[in-house]
DNA sequence: ATTGCGAATGTAAGCGCATACAGTGAAGGT
DNA sequence: ACCTTCACTGTATGCGCTTACATTCGCAAT
């Protein structure tokens, strides 16, 4: 069985294709009573009109793109799965301070709120993760089936952005302004890490704070650090002096910078983390260490994940609004489609500084 | 400055718009010296091909679709957040048992899997989720985009799938078969509950256990209280006589059932819940009130979500591999795709019994 | 130099729809 | 009775690409 078009609706319902046509997107402009004719029509035959003709047509998608990289490279491990015997396995679960699965919530959430801001205004949204090293074939087929692209971080290589910014508006989410030319919608990351280390040294007068910072070619990071530095400079320290440690973002690797710290022998009173990842990372190894938290040391993170909500101690934090930061970026794109000519807009979005106990001690209250 | 088409890169680079369609699908048909020239003036003038068009010409679009159903409702508190004032607000987070954010990990891993199968073997993924009481419009336009479509749970009405299946291939995660004419992906629900609570049975010597069961209308719930009074059965007790208790499958609802259950004063030795969310529930009561799980009560959950690994005691369950079930669907519409006349094909996941500290105390090891 | 033949390229016909424009008919005006 | 007007419907074109088929080219074999 053939799929129904156009034509097969308006050849059963007696009407010309146009006024088929007009029934599915302009209903008004049809009489009634043929309009329920061709409906008929189009429930008898199982019609579903083809989008790729409409947007062919009607020069527009109704689509916009969404571009993630990939964080996860869990990947290839996943064959075995379907060739299983047993369709139950028993295991005991022993606990372990590992994490066990990615956390990706952070796109999750972007994901999330872009979906909805997208179909709010009649778009749908197609994703894309960026795997591997090449993702420039991914992005071009994306860019070809969409009115515009958002795009996470710096997940597209410039020299692709600019090439597919020829065909479609492209709003940029986080990481670092690329030129001038594309929208722009990222969090304060500055003024949140500053107002977090401002409020270390200020109300708990900590006087040695350690900064423990991301891959050196993370934007996000720098400008947390930049956050940091300014906090250190309104309480007039030096930031020369303050020493950063050198983490990956990753959670592994912040155990192994906690135990060259205890190796060492010496605790500054606090250490800022440039993501909570890391600031768990710590957390996993001195807490077995007997190194008490906050007692004895202060731990902040970046972030505000959702294994930093349920760690011991809970962990203080500078919240990113993920969901808002996507709803913000499709409401970017959108306002571009309408006014292609409008100047480029960036826009920053709030966050949260969230004390809790790996700062503030069981008697809450900064 | 209007977009380039293929036509402008023929007149460009001095061939035929076929000569440019064959460089780009199926280069090894052009000369090396042709291609070359094709490719640079592609470059040069920001060419990206028209999905639409390629789709329509081809008469396939390359793209599947994926429908989740909503379970967040949080949706229109949203507004506010972009008229903020402020860049950072300090707030001191009070630790609370509720939950913050809506934990639709389900989703979102079920997300990554489709998206990572569909990429692999060249197809894109768009995603609709829908809300509201009438998902026709976004489920008939997703139909109209796509070769295939993925459709989760009892999202889509019937009727509706029986319409947008005389276009496209429909396969179903989850939920109840529907006649017999859809591929369906699904889990253990059954074996994995059964073989819970045959461990509680035999192992922990339990002789009165309480089913907490989730909405009247869940078919996964159904499946799984299948298990559980097969297992009752395998241990010669009578299902008849052991008691249900209604929950939803939220954790706020749960926990009202954990308070009537105290105020009853007679608490079972194990309480076996439909989803992990309710077991969580039941947790935030039982600590606070004094009841000890799992020496004065087991409690265990399903599903295998994050916040049950990471809860107090953590939580014994039934962990369901999301990832694999948007995989195995995938797979599943992949080969649909490639044969079409195949009758519908059925697949179960294998699920996998985690035994955590809410059932085995710290003494691990059943 | 011809012939033959595969490789490379061009020609042209849609794919299914939206839409500008033209046509039709009935109602209203004179 | 004739002209407008308006509401509705039909006709015809093209959106940008793929692809069957026709054509031409390069070059080895004759």
């Amino acid at each position: 069985m053939k799929t129904a078009t156009v034509y097969d609706v308006a050849a059963h319902s007696g009407v010309s294709i146009a006024t088929v046509s007009r029934v599915l997107r302009r209903p008004d402009d049809v009489r009634a009573s043929t309009r329920a004719r061709v409906l008929a029509s189009v429930r008898v035959l199982g019609y579903v009109p083809s989008a790729s003709a409409r947007s062919l047509a009607a020069r527009r998608t109704g689509v916009i793109g969404l571009f993630f990289p990939s964080i996860d490279d869990e990947d290839d491990h996943a064959e075995a799965v379907f060739e299983q015997d047993t369709q139950v396995r028993i295991v005991v679960d022993i606990p372990d301070t590992g994490e066990v699965r990615p956390p990706n919530l952070y796109f999750d959430e972007v994901l999330r709120g872009s979906e909805r801001e997208a179909w709010r205004h009649g778009f749908a949204l197609m994703v894309g993760v960026g795997r591997g090293a090449d993702p420039s074939a991914m992005v071009n087929d994306i860019a070809g089936r969409v009115d515009g692209m958002v795009v996470l971080a710096r997940s597209v290589p410039d020299e692709l952005l600019d090439h597919v910014s020829r065909r479609i508006p492209v709003v940029l989410i986080a990481g670092p302004r690329r030129g001038d030319d594309y929208d722009h919608v990222s969090v304060s990351n500055t003024e949140g890490m500053r107002a977090l280390t401002e409020h270390l040294l200020d109300r708990h007068r900590v006087t040695d704070p350690v900064y423990v910072a991301g891959p050196a070619d993370s934007p996000d990071d720098a400008e947390r650090y930049r956050g940091f530095v300014e906090a250190l400079e309104a309480a007039g320290l030096d930031p020369a002096g303050v020493p950063v440690l050198r983490g990956n973002f990753s959670r592994v690797q912040a155990r192994t910078l906690a135990q060259e710290l205890l190796a060492s022998g010496r605790l500054p009173r606090a250490l800022v983390c440039g993501n909570d990842q890391m600031a768990l990372g710590l957390l996993d190894v001195f807490g077995p260490a007997g190194v008490r938290v906050p007692e004895d040391v202060i731990v902040t993170g970046f972030d505000g994940i959702e294994a930093g909500r349920l760690s011991t101690p809970r962990l203080s934090t500078v919240h990113q609004p993920m969901v808002d930061l996507g709803r913000a970026a499709m409401r970017a794109m959108l306002s571009r489609l309408e006014h292609p000519e409008q100047p480029p807009i960036t826009s920053r979005l709030p966050v949260k500084v969230l004390l809790r106990e790996s700062s503030e001690g069981s008697g809450i209250g900064g």
